[in-house]
DNA sequence: TTGTAGGCGTTATCAA
DNA sequence: TTGATAACGCCTACAA
């Protein structure tokens, strides 16, 4: 370790001032006289002075820091879905002088609690839970408390926790609309499940098909798992039962990849004999497969927006937060086209 | 806001014991005892108390805290070389009671030295900086002074900056044997620059090539730039000017999957006419290219060790470290055989 | 075995 | 326009 740090007091003791006018400076308080101001701002400079953040945070009772919470998921960090999310976030809280630091809510962090810690510690002054899931209950616990805890493409009916996401109804209805525009009567959903935004998107998806006219029964669903594995597994099964599907409607990203590489192991070409169109989408899934149709929900922008969303709530311009933000259809190519 | 959190004082008081009694208790002194200390944990445990971070760093001067610098690369976060670092970081951190922030090296972070910021504020206890460049001169300021900085998979010649690599020499050295060892004996480089590991690993390839009698002209060379553009552009300049090549070693597995872009579209076969053998294997580039051999440098084993080493550096174990770890040769099939 | 008291480096409230 | 001074909540000698 090198000498102890410099202190407000050293600067004070540099100018000749007392150690609050330095404080005031820095706060860029106006009733400081120009010259004290520039004398000390100099020193400042020159000796390379920075606040203790933890005498501030001791003193603010704040700490200028959003936790952001992964689920805990094998190699989550390496996830574009949340990496894209994560770098949204940063981008917005960086912006505003927040740093960001990053907790899994795995067992010990639901165990201990460590959800409050963060807070309650002033490690954090709100908590951002990417991931999360309906069988996430200990959430619900948040509900009210004046904590700020932000859920993100999550939500609970009977709880009012503040959450922003994509709107995964709209993200529903447009895939399906598109399909049908396309002529396709015969159309499989694979989504995930025990995340309300999932059960928004295949409602809908399930409900603009029926309003089309399509019996229910022809619309097959089947779980997904947010995964390219159960996905591809899903869709074996769906195509086995309902070899007369000619396109899918898939939740996300992953499990579009696991439709389409059934469909290749199958045999079946996409999008002649198949069209897939598949939702949150990041930019490798349409880069690794151009026939893919998708629904956009801009990840960046949310999570800048959910950075932002933070920090008008930090300066309390409002109690709980419900946003929606708009997603938009993405047809890389004229591909998807109804069979025979 | 809820009320004010509870602080020592609260739970000295519920207990009638004094604060400083509190303190030891938490802090697991021996010298308390059974009663008192059962006492003042069950009080603890009713009342939700957390020690406010900031007191007790700033009564430390320490923060129990490590920032992982990304550089400022478009979506850095969603990259899996980084995203797996950081995974592996985060898990070795945690276990030890350590916090993770995320940090990007922009323009401001570099101009406004924020990277001083960070250690002189006492916001973090040390740095890990990931995918810096030998263009980031800046680094080699923060050369003894004490701080607790650490490069992963780079380093400076001549600056004793601390630093944990994978062996990119044997990594090198064990793509070129492979190839040799298949027949091979026209083999393009496609590498990044500017980092002193993609040098080494140049180097090693090369020279391991020439020891087995291969004229140096026989080995061209070309900058990927760590992109999968660049090095889809870079192999076909390479396939232009020398059409007989029969494989090429790639320095990380975005410029793999670059070159075997490149031969798709050209109508190459890989690894028929082409094998193809890259560094950095991060599991989509084996899955999704089943072709490809690869060097696994074990990037979760890498990140832990980070968080591991840097622990240990906290507790004085060593002044400066040099670390490099081992990497192991990945044969995903018996793919490269070398042309007629 | 426990309590007292000073200090950590800020911010914020008053006086001057 | 500035300077004392009291928090903020915790840690740690040192005293009892």
């Amino acid at each position: 370790m090198p000498h102890r740090a410099k202190t407000m007091t050293d600067i004070a003791k540099e100018c000749g001032v007392s150690q609050s006018t330095v404080s005031l400076v820095l706060s860029n308080n106006p009733r400081i006289s120009e010259d004290t101001r520039s004398k000390v701002l100099a020193a400042i400079q020159r000796t390379g002075y920075r606040p203790n953040i933890h005498a501030r945070g001791l003193a603010t009772n704040a700490s200028r820091v959003f936790s952001v919470v992964l689920p805990d998921l094998e190699n989550v960090f390496a996830e574009e879905y949340f990496g894209t999310l994560l770098g949204g976030i940063y981008a917005g809280a960086s912006a505003a002088g927040y740093k960001v630091v990053v907790d899994v809510a795995n067992m010990k962090f639901i165990r201990t609690q460590e959800y409050m810690d963060l807070l309650n510690s002033r490690r954090a002054d709100g908590m951002i839970f990417l991931g999360s899931s309906l069988y996430d209950k200990y959430l619900v616990s948040l509900e009210g408390g004046g904590l700020r805890v932000m859920l993100v493409d999550n939500y609970f009916l009977d709880a009012k926790l503040s959450y922003v996401a994509s709107d995964h109804k709209a993200a529903g209805r447009l895939a399906a609309e598109h399909l049908l525009k396309l002529g396709h009567r015969r159309i499989g959903l694979i989504t995930g499940t025990n995340v309300q935004t999932a059960q928004d998107f295949l409602e809908a998806a399930e409900q603009t098909l029926k309003a089309a006219g399509i019996p229910v029964e022809d619309t097959p669903w089947a779980d997904g798992r947010f995964s390219e594995a159960k996905a591809c597994e899903a869709a074996g099964s769906l195509l086995a039962a309902r070899p007369d599907l000619t396109a899918i409607i898939a939740g996300n990203d992953k499990m579009a990849l696991g439709v389409m590489r059934c469909a290749r192991e199958k045999g079946i070409r996409v999008p002649d004999d198949l069209s897939v169109i598949g939702m949150d989408n990041v930019r490798s899934a349409g880069a690794a497969s151009p026939g893919l149709t998708t629904v956009d929900p801009h990840l960046n922008n949310v999570g800048l927006f959910v950075a932002r969303k933070m920090l008008a709530w930090m300066h309390g311009e409002f109690e709980t937060c419900a946003e929606t933000l708009p997603v938009d259809l993405v047809v890389r190519q004229s591909t998807a086209r109804p069979r025979g």
